[in-house]
DNA sequence: TTGTAGGCGTTATCAG
DNA sequence: CTGATAACGCCTACAA
């Protein structure tokens, strides 16, 4: 059987109570009673019982995660944003509840309702996300990472899509390159309102026509020929484009490179390439891209804050975009023509 | 404030112990008092407590699941048995804590103690598996997706791949292929003692010995300059392979084909080609592959079974093999030769 | 600085 | 078939 506070007290010759504040750290403790305790803490192997802590303290210290796993979705960018919440959350020394996809909202609704979770963190959020209505519906305390249509009274983190595809176009049009494309997701993804790549794109177009740019939009799946195609049309007849902007999944840009060698085309000589908001590394591709990276790390370390800021009464909900960051690995150079 | 028993007690007219045996349906309860309770729930929007009732049931209806993300591991996969995990818990009420990387025994330690959770489901099970041994030390229901060096007391389910490797062994023998190869892994995961890629190819070059085939074995990483000297090297300098059987993650396989028709090879009339304990959809490659399938809703909703079986406590531990199944689709023929 | 005692919301054991 | 009433293990005013 484990050792229960009782146990514990007895142990150490002590009440209760004063086990209790001396692991909360809630009062202050004569220094030999603390040694006493922490003695037979160590001693009887001594770990609080969850319900019972949960019961009392009306805490769980476990959040919710939701993130759907769609089939045109990148498998190990999603991984990594559910590891990295689980990771952020363990530093508040919060567990992380993993809901299903087919559960999305039922599973929220659940979860919160039977207070297995003190608040929820929404990954991979649409434009419009029934998670999100939801989740402001319950008015649970929780934090989104992406950002959908109406956030108001939403705890919402991103990267500043829009911002790194300004940086972007910025980059090449300050190389003086006048003719440049952008290598997207697949088109499912635009169309279901996954918020993040449009913010992407549209800013990139904006961008580019502010700076009288010629833009060229590509949204292949990733598979080669598919691929192959979008180069083509990227590329032009001419083969006139002399930026790209890739933002899309790894094997992707791989092969988007591949093809770029089979053309003839140097980078960055021929073509200057940008790889943006991406979660994987692109230092070990051939030949290294400059990136502007999408850290997960970064995004769900916040969202934790966020969420758990609720939680304790501290901090009100509030959008906050990441700001982008430009890595060189000279995969840009100033336009040749 | 939340509806409590009380609540739906006193709205219905009846004890609490009444109400809690009629949704527990642990005992018989008159058709009216039933129904007035079920009103009351429903208009209450009852929830019963997870605090509470983990206190007072000594049951969380949570398992931790521990899957430990390594560099050379292959995402996706990984994430569907995780998802997997998630899904088939749910299907008997359980929820599912995720531990992370970093904690994976001490996560195990802490979530068991706290009785945070009722059992554990530990995934990627290596030869020898810190995790494992501390799971037989705790004592706490658990159920491992893969087999370990030392199953003694344990509960273990997996895909039987010493059986899935002579399937394919005989597929090829049966069809007069004399020089047979095995694309692995890459060399690192066998190193560490990952248990299933061993078991794989340990069957394959024995079996392939027991028919008199001469066994050729390469284990790329995942760059394409790798696959290319593996296949080099599998190929011969006279090209007289004839029979491939591929366990390796998708994006391999994919650039196997590619070489493959490079080489000016056609699947399957000069080289038959099998994917082994996939877990992805080979139907989709060019050509559609024959597969021997490794699904992880079946490995993982065993697992749940067993870890309950154990929690609930009916059924000793014990190793499940899942039997392979041969998926025909057309890449293999008998030997031209 | 320490102790006492009343919950927290359920489950389950006794009685009726 | 239904009701009281102990636990369950911990937290936190309230006292001392």
């Amino acid at each position: 059987m484990a050792a229960t506070i009782t146990d514990v007290a007895r142990a150490a010759g002590v009440s209760i109570s004063t086990v209790s504040y001396a692991l909360s750290g809630k009062r202050p403790i004569g220094e030999k009673t603390r040694q006493r305790i922490e003695a037979a803490v160590a001693e009887l192997g001594y770990t609080p019982n969850a319900g019972a802590r949960a019961l009392a303290g009306r805490r769980t210290y476990i959040l919710a995660v939701t993130e759907p796993l769609r089939p045109d979705t990148y498998t190990p960018a999603h991984m990594a944003f559910v590891l990295a919440t689980a990771t952020a959350a363990r530093a508040y020394d919060y567990d992380v509840l993993l809901l299903t996809q087919e559960e999305a909202a039922g599973g929220l609704h659940r979860v919160t309702t039977s207070r297995i979770v003190d608040g929820v963190i929404v990954l991979d959020v649409l434009d419009h996300d029934e998670r999100v209505e939801l989740v402001r519906q319950l008015g649970v305390p929780a934090a989104l990472v992406g950002i959908p249509e109406d956030t108001e009274g939403l705890a919402c983190v991103d990267l500043d899509f829009a911002a790194a595809a300004t940086l972007a176009v910025d980059r090449l049009a300050d190389g003086g390159h006048r003719v440049v494309g952008l290598l997207g997701h697949p088109a499912s993804v635009y169309e279901r309102g996954s918020n993040f790549p449009i913010r992407f794109r549209d800013a990139f177009v904006a961008r580019a026509q502010e700076r009288g740019l010629e833009v060229r939009l590509a949204t292949p799946d990733r598979t080669i020929p598919a691929v192959r195609a979008s180069m083509a049309e990227l590329l032009g007849s001419g083969h006139d484009l002399t930026g790209l902007v890739m933002h899309c999944e790894d094997a992707v840009q791989m092969r988007a490179l591949d093809i770029l060698r089979e053309e003839g085309l140097d980078v960055p000589r021929d073509v200057s390439v940008i790889s943006a908001a991406s979660t994987f590394d692109t230092s070990s591709f051939s030949p290294p891209l400059d990136v502007i990276p999408l850290v997960a790390e970064e995004s769900c370390s916040r969202a934790v804050e966020l969420a758990i800021a609720q939680i304790t009464g501290d901090g009100e909900p509030r959008v906050e975009l990441i700001p982008p960051r430009y890595v060189e690995r000279g995969s840009t150079a100033p336009c040749a023509t």
